[in-house]
DNA sequence: TTGCTGACCGACG
DNA sequence: CCGTCGGCCAGCA
């Protein structure tokens, strides 16, 4: 059996799986990975995904409501909407446009 | 082991 | 509309 991985790890693999021009919220992957409630676990894992060697495409993760509150920990903090707006995803004042239709549930 | 932190979410007044 | 609080829990000093 393969070694267990950290909640980190499975987080960082549910974010690779967003599909360019989509997006997911903190909620849905911390629900997906069965820890529904505590969406600040993946914020803060997001938070080392820099650490981690292979790329991690964070700027596909938003809040509930669609607003990208983690663009401050990008450099430089416009890159994330810019990502964003590169992949086809409308973002007007820091949050993204057709939320609901850019949003990719993690299955 | 304990205590603090946090890129969130929902509820409350 | 706005601020505040509780809950959730892995990682780190």
């Amino acid at each position: 059996m393969p070694a267990e991985e950290s909640f980190y790890q499975k987080i960082y693999e549910v974010v690779r799986r967003i599909p360019e021009g989509k997006v997911t919220s903190y909620g849905a992957i911390a629900e997906f990975l069965g820890r529904k409630g505590s969406a600040r676990m993946v914020g803060y894992a997001m938070n080392n995904s820099h650490n981690q060697l292979v790329p991690v495409p964070a700027h596909r993760v938003v809040n509930r409501n669609g607003l990208l509150t983690g663009k401050h920990h990008f450099n430089p903090p416009e890159l994330m909407a810019q990502l964003l707006e590169n992949e086809g995803v409308t973002v007007i004042d820091d949050k993204v446009q057709d939320f609901n239709q850019v949003f990719w549930n993690p299955k």
